[in-house]
Order: C-alpha cells, then sequence, then structure tokens
DNA sequence: CTAATTCTGATGTACGTAAATCAAAAATTT
DNA sequence: AAATTTTTGATTTACGTACATCAGAATTAG
C-alpha cells in the first residue's frame, strides 16, 4: 500500500497534526522538526493524494481562456474546443470562462488581461499578441502568482509559464521543405499569405520558411508577403489579384487562417496551373482542398490537444506540480490527402 | 456547486441507501423507484466523482503489457515509456507488470495471454500478432470482461476494445506518396523493407503504399519486399545484397523497425546515388540520419502517446466511462529534417 | 525561576462516495 | 389476516487529505 500522512507521523515520531503543517506549509513547526519530517517524507516515498487532497479542499480550477474574435474555421475549431472542455468541467473540477478580445488588438488585449488581475483564478490562457504591453501585462500576472499559458501564439521574452502550441518556425522550415521538394527542380515564384505580420507565429513561421527556401531551394524566388488579416474576403482577393497578375508562380504557401478565401482564388484563376499548395490548418475547406488536389499538404495545430494541454498545464502549474513534458509537446501535424484524420 | 448523492436523494424522495444501491447496481431495489433515482439522477444532471469514488473504493488499476523482445529501438523506446509509466502509478492508481514475449511467436503470446484469465486485472495491452488463435484468446479475455487494448499493431475481427496505434494503411499510403512526389516523376526501381508480414501493422504498411504507388506513380516499379525481422543486422545484409545487385533502386521505404542496419547499409552502399528514402520510427538513429541527409522522411508513431493512450483507455473501460475520442487517436507524425522535436 | 511565547499533539469535522448493518416498512404469498 | 419475502431507510465507518481548535509541552525572554 501507498504511503499516507499518517505513516509520515510515525516514521518522523511526530503527530498528524505536524505533517500536515509542515505539508501544506503552515507556521508553527521548528526548523528541526521540519526537517525530520521532511526527512521521513523522503525516506518512505511519501506522494501526496492529489484527488484526496482536491476532495478535501473542494478545489476547483476557475479558468480563463482569452481568444480573438474572427471569422476563420481555426478560431471557430479553437473556440469548440474550449467549449468542449467546458462541458467536462464536471470530471475536471475546471470552471472555464471565455473572454472575446478584438483580434490583432494588442491594446484590447491587454485591458482583458488587467481586468483579471485581482480575481480568483487557478489560470490564463490566451493567444498572445507579440506586443511589448502584452509582455508586460502578461508579467503582472505572473508577478501576481497566477498561472499564465500562451496558447497558439508565444510570447517569448515575457514570464508566461507554458506555451502550448506549435514551433512556428520548425513549421516554416518544414514547408519551405516540402514544397521545395514537390517543385522537383523546377525554378519560378514562391508568394506567401500570412495573417498579419503582428503575431509572433505568423512571423515565425514566415522566418522559418525564408531561411530554409535561401539556403536550400536557391531556384525558387519568394514574392513579397501578402497579408490577408486571416480574413476569407482578403485572402481572396489578394491572391486572386497575385496570380493573375504574374505567370511565374509556380507555389504557395499560406501560413495564416482564412484558407477558404485562397481556395476560391485557387479555383478560379489558378486551374490547370499546376501550382504547389502548402497551407496551414486543417479545416474542412482545406481538407476538401487537400482531397480534391488544390492543396499538396496542410500543416496542422490540432486546437483539442493544444486546449486540454493548456488546461492541464494550468492545474498543474497552480498546485505547483510538473507535468510530463513529452505529454504537453504540441506536435504539428503534416497532411497530405492520404493521411486524413 | 454541482450535485452529489444527497441532491439525487432528495430530489427522488429515497434514501442515500437507495440511491448508492442505484448507482452502483447493487440488487434489492424495486424497479419503480430505480426509475425514480434514474430519472432524478438525469434531471439534476449528477456525475459521479470519480476521485471521491475510487477514493472510497481503494481502487487500484491493476495492468498489464505484453511486449515482444526486441533488439531495435522502437521496441527500446516502447519498454521504456511503460517503465516511465510505471514511475507515475502512485499518481494514477495504477500497477503496471510487463510479460515479455518472444517476438513474432503467436504461441508464446497465446500462452502469455491465457495465463492473464482469471487473474485480477484492470486490463491487458498487448502488441499483437494477426492469428487466428491470437485472436481467439483476446475474445476470451474479453469474454472474462477484462479490458484489452491492442498497442502498435491492430487485430482486427477480435473483439478488442481499442486499438492505441496508428492508421498503418494511411501511413504506407503516406510513404508513397512522399516517396512518389520527391522523386519528382524519375522512372526506376522501389525498394521495401519490411520485418515480418506476420504482424498486421507491416502488412497494412505496404498495402497501402502499394495501393498509392500504383495508381499515382506508375513509372516507379515495386521490388519484392525483404523480410528483415525488424533485426539490424539482417536488414543490413538484405540491404546491401539488393544495392549492389541492382543500380535502377532509386528509392527505399523501410516500414519496419531495425533501421541501424538500413542506414548502415545506406552509408556503406547507397552513397552518392542520390536515393530517397522513406523509414519509420524515429529513434537516435533514424534521427541522425534524416539530419545528415541519409533519410529523407521519418513517419513515427509516438510510444509515449501509444502507452498513456493504452493506459488511459483501459482505466476508462474497466470504469465503465467513455472517452474523448479526439484524444484518442494516435497520429501518424512525419519528420522531415526542420521538424523534429 | 517565572511568565510569555512558540511549538506540538490530540481530536474532530469535512470533502463525495462506497459499503455494510440492522431495523422498519411495504409488498407478496399463503 | 398472518406469515413471509422483498424493499427501503437510517446510520455508521472508511478512503486520504485539509483545516480548525484547544490544550499541553517545550522553548525563550525577562
Amino acid at each position: 500500500m501507498r504511503p499516507t500522512v499518517y505513516d509520515i507521523a510515525a516514521a518522523a515520531g511526530v503527530s498528524l497534526a505536524t505533517v500536515d503543517r509542515v505539508l501544506n506549509q503552515r507556521p508553527g513547526v521548528r526548523l528541526v522538526t521540519r526537517e525530520k519530517v521532511e526527512a521521513a517524507i523522503r525516506d518512505i516515498g511519501y506522494v501526496r493524494d492529489v484527488a484526496a487532497a482536491n476532495l478535501a479542499k473542494g478545489r476547483v480550477y476557475p479558468l480563463v481562456f482569452i481568444l480573438p474574435t474572427g471569422d476563420n474555421s481555426f478560431m471557430h475549431g479553437l473556440y469548440a474546443e474550449v467549449r468542449q472542455a467546458m462541458t467536462r468541467s464536471a470530471f475536471e473540477r475546471t470552471e472555464i470562462r471565455i473572454v472575446e478580445v478584438p483580434a490583432f488588438d494588442a491594446a484590447a488585449l491587454v485591458a482583458a488581461l488587467d481586468a483579471l488581475n485581482g480575481t480568483d483564478l487557478a489560470g490564463v490562457a490566451l493567444v498572445a499578441i507579440d506586443a511589448p504591453d502584452v509582455r508586460a501585462a502578461v508579467d503582472r500576472l505572473v508577478a501576481a502568482r497566477l498561472p499564465v499559458v500562451t496558447l497558439v501564439s508565444d510570447l517569448t521574452g515575457s514570464t508566461r509559464h507554458h506555451y502550448a502550441g506549435v514551433d512556428n518556425i520548425a513549421a516554416g522550415r518544414t514547408a519551405a521543405r516540402l514544397l521545395g521538394r514537390f517543385l522537383g527542380g523546377r525554378n519560378g515564384d514562391i508568394t506567401v499569405l500570412a495573417g498579419s505580420m503582428l503575431v509572433r507565429d505568423h512571423r515565425e513561421r514566415l522566418e522559418g520558411f525564408a531561411s530554409v527556401m535561401a539556403a536550400e531551394f536557391p531556384q525558387l524566388r519568394l514574392l513579397p508577403v501578402l497579408e490577408g488579416r486571416d480574413d476569407p474576403e482578403i485572402a481572396n482577393a489578394l491572391v486572386s489579384e497575385a496570380l493573375s497578375g504574374s505567370n511565374s508562380i509556380i507555389g504557395i504557401y499560406s501560413l495564416g487562417a482564412g484558407n477558404r478565401g485562397l481556395i476560391r482564388a485557387l479555383k478560379a484563376t489558378g486551374q490547370g496551373r499546376g501550382l504547389t499548395v502548402v497551407v496551414h490548418e486543417l479545416t474542412e475547406h482545406t481538407r476538401a482542398a487537400l482531397q480534391d488536389g488544390t492543396i499538396d499538404a496542410v500543416l496542422n495545430q490540432d486546437a483539442g490537444h493544444e486546449v486540454r494541454s493548456a488546461i492541464r498545464v494550468m492545474k498543474a502549474t497552480a498546485d505547483g506540480q510538473d507535468v510530463i513534458a513529452g505529454q504537453e509537446r504540441i506536435r504539428l501535424d503534416i497532411f497530405l490527402k492520404d493521411n486524413l484524420p
């Protein structure tokens, strides 16, 4: 049988109350006694039964997800996953609240973050915008001992506890290699469609993409980046214009959202041109386009995994526990038409 | 506050004892009363607090992993992950035991399975060998109300509760497309190295690979499959022989384990021939080969995820709970040199 | 050496559920 | 209607931990 607090008490030769004081870092224990108890804990290999402890504490984890609004399938999926997680609240002792903020609006994000300061929370997850005042706002929350997890897009340089998202530089590099190798030595132009250079994930994807392109596929030339603000309408307009304006485009990398606009443009203007296309985020639209050959590869981050991972990390951080590192690494999924889930 | 058994009792107008009898399907409750209680449970949306229930029951989950012996990195990794899971036993209320059986030995596997029948277990995970008597042995365990999960290689047609592994047909198809597109229209021969056609995962990978090759890359010709028994030495010998015997081989697909033998052969005999190589399972050897360009892509199943998923599913099945489907889907990882973890 | 202070022990209640016991009530049989 | 059987209720203990209270012991200060 696994050791309990009674076993520690017996081993250390103290009472249950003292063990409890040590375990829960309550005052009123002499240093020597405390060390005696801690030694006993180590010796008999006691590990606190978190379930029992939570039961006794009546612990619940009030969590907040700060999510940007946005009419694209990826964001819809992300919202859906958070709502899914809400339905599991009873089991997981969570109380999840969603706070919506306008997309790409750093000031609004800062306001949302600051509004949380002082409230009774076990954790905050946010899709970060890479701006100094956002960083400062996050640091304020961390300083107030609140677990903070960035979701999808990271905020390096801040003191956030964890990032639940993919390695976007690696994603960009991977996209470049896929595109480069699929094009098999042909030369021509590559168009990159992004959402906004304001968010770190898009900047990083571009950075990775450009560096591999330059180093390994010099026969391919990168055209200036199109910024579609993750909006299908804008994306459609930009890509249509680019394709009709040039015949030397042979590849497209879409590193943001709003791909149903891109796909519409491809079907209207890109038909029969033998374009090789790599995009991000598996949605109903990109899935269909992958299947019918409009798109050649989809890079994806599983929003469900990201949300569940964020929740696990926030809970663990709130309890001062550590997490299974391998389990919390969000992997980059590569989908070809053959391995669609 | 979340409803408790007391709330059900009050809502149904019965005593706590009766609620308990209904909840735990104990006898001694009239049908009408039982229905009254069940209605109350639905009405107030009661969900049992599993943590508290397990605490009260003193529940532990004795689990068995039946793993094949085998001197290849993938199996080493799998063992390591199970041992990792053992270290978390205290937290997870599991008691994990590993049973080793010789690889590719159906009779030994059947014996190991039958030895478990009648023992007090909460679940069995096994790397299945696709043979009728293995299927029968698994069915016997399932009939004895024991949760059974296949790991890495499935056993379709059996009554196993769950398969914790990747879709191997999709894996084979994906490998074919990667190889085909990376070769960019060249024509020549493709060599396939497998472990054994006895295990379903290898058969399925080959099936998927061959079908996409035939349908979409007719300029590539498949050579007869080499069976390396997942053994590095045998793999090395077979591939070396194949490469020195033919100059028309331009691609290799290794769908089993034992790749350090393949890599040795490639470095010795395949240098400078511009071979395109796709292999399975990310290990230290395949990782290094991917980085130095000996290999072009690695398809991988994350053994850690498989083991953790198997444990979650066995526990949930033992409790009659259901699982988060999306969370238990084991994904096929595709690694290029750019997205190595 | 006494008084004040700081530690420590003993004990009880709570969390939400499981499981057992025994008495009482209701339903069924004779 | 009595005897029997089946249902139900009331109550208690337990799981492992948290947390509070109060008394007694040990330590420190005066």
